[in-house]
DNA sequence: GCTCGTATTAGACCAGTCGTCTACAAGTCC
DNA sequence: GGACTTGTAGACGACTGGTCTAATACGAGC
């Protein structure tokens, strides 16, 4: 390691790449795996063909979705690495063959969540961005606050599985750390965009560079849903809209 | 602000406790455990009744914190539960039937991480804070930028082992998530209390509340922190820095 | 030197891990 | 109807996980 760089945000599916896991042993084991080649989930390319041709596809009614939405769940609650597959796929249903159909592997499975939780959240955000009788501020406001009912509906305890991905996962799987940062790079974008027409129509003070106010409040709101977490109540993302609808934005001056 | 509440934050070490860990199997498994007394490390009683008499202590020279060096490296860098007691033994040059000596499980030796990781962090902003001849804003700003500082040498991608086990154990091991609570809550307040005399020395503006501003600091801070490991760049703590000190603080009004 | 009691370690243990493999059901095209 | 493909089904294997018992190393007392 010692390196940086930065992978070209885009492409984050597919090939998995099987990046350095047991790299590391000093003694004994050494060389574990004997496979060379990237495996490939056998149902992607037809997914996609099917798609392409436009067929009824009366097979495969969910089952994906629902190894997803289970997986989602449960590494919400135990962590990416704290879930085995098969207790996934007990809860999905789903027996362990098909697993390997759709994805290629744990690895795989894990940029899956990542993608389909961050394509779920940023067309949220898009939806309500994009109401165009409310005034931007009052529709930044909004997506806050809308996460933050929502969090109170399920618990404090759940949600927000792509920093614990990112916490848990990102120090070591590449293609799941892409998946994490080009969605966060997404979502700042999206929020950069709504301060720069605040300040257009005036709701907010134009000293503030949009980037940078973009990117502090999403540090800010990360940081206020782990401590959502860790204090095991939405007190804090009370905090942080307070903070930064009461305090920080209307810096009329 | 609602909550927030403050259940006692000292006691945390000691005895674990073993709370709700697989009670949410579905299907088959169920009771997993035959054990219901708390196990206790054996090793524990004998190192405080050796410190008590004065012994030298010439055994155990550090052994212990071997293993815990060794682990909040690891654990840094791979996660809790993607870290094996094996590579963690290995790596301090312990063997391994030497860990349930000195820890009563893995998940008593995760608080210890925990409890390690806060003592040192708490101590040296403690000793950070004492510094009578700097002024209070100074002083805090010292604090963050040591801390960014140290990241910049290590790599972006260790340090904060907290809010990893946070987000990875919290929601299921009570004792960890009690020590972390207890750690944010310290930490939360030495900052209240720097902030306190900053603005009695008119260095940041009255308007604020200490305490809110303290806990917003926290959580920016853990977002910054968060987000460093996901650009692997030190850059979120650069922003973090530029907006509180440059922006927020110097409210001057 | 021998025994005893404690501090420490070696290695067995089984549950659980991810991943593979073969067998089978259902749909589609010739 | 038979040869495909697509998807379901779960047993199986190699391996590692955390845990614990049985044995060692070591120092004190006689």
């Amino acid at each position: 390691m010692g390196n940086v760089t930065a992978p070209a945000p885009g492409q984050t599916s597919g090939a998995s790449g099987q990046s350095a896991a047991g790299s590391t042993a000093t003694g004994s084991n050494g060389a574990s795996a004997k496979n060379g080649a990237a495996r490939q989930p056998k149902a992607a390319a037809a997914r996609a063909s099917r798609r392409r041709s436009g067929a009824p596809a009366v097979s495969e009614p969910d089952t994906r979705e629902r190894i997803l939405a289970a997986g989602a769940a449960l590494v919400g609650a135990k962590g990416f690495n704290g879930s085995g597959l098969s207790e996934i796929l007990e809860r999905a249903g789903v027996p362990k063959g098909s697993f390997y159909h759709y994805f290629g592997s744990k690895e795989d499975f894990g940029v899956a969540l990542i993608e389909r939780a961050r394509d779920e959240y940023l067309d949220s955000l898009r939806t309500h961005l994009s109401e165009r009788k409310r005034s931007p501020l009052s529709r930044l406001r909004s997506i806050f606050e809308d996460t933050r009912a929502e969090c109170d509906r399920n618990g404090p305890t759940v949600e927000c599985i792509i920093p614990k991905l990112a916490l848990e996962t990102a120090t070591l799987s590449d293609p799941v750390h892409a998946a994490v940062k080009c969605a966060y790079q997404q979502w700042s974008a999206l929020i950069a965009q709504v301060i720069r027409e605040a300040q257009a129509a005036g709701e907010v003070a134009r000293s503030h560079d949009p980037d940078h106010l973009a990117d502090v409040l999403v540090m800010l709101w990360e940081g206020a849903a782990v401590r959502m977490q860790i204090d095991r109540s939405i007190g804090p993302l009370d905090d942080f809209l307070a903070f930064v609808f009461d305090t920080l934005l209307p810096a009329r001056r």
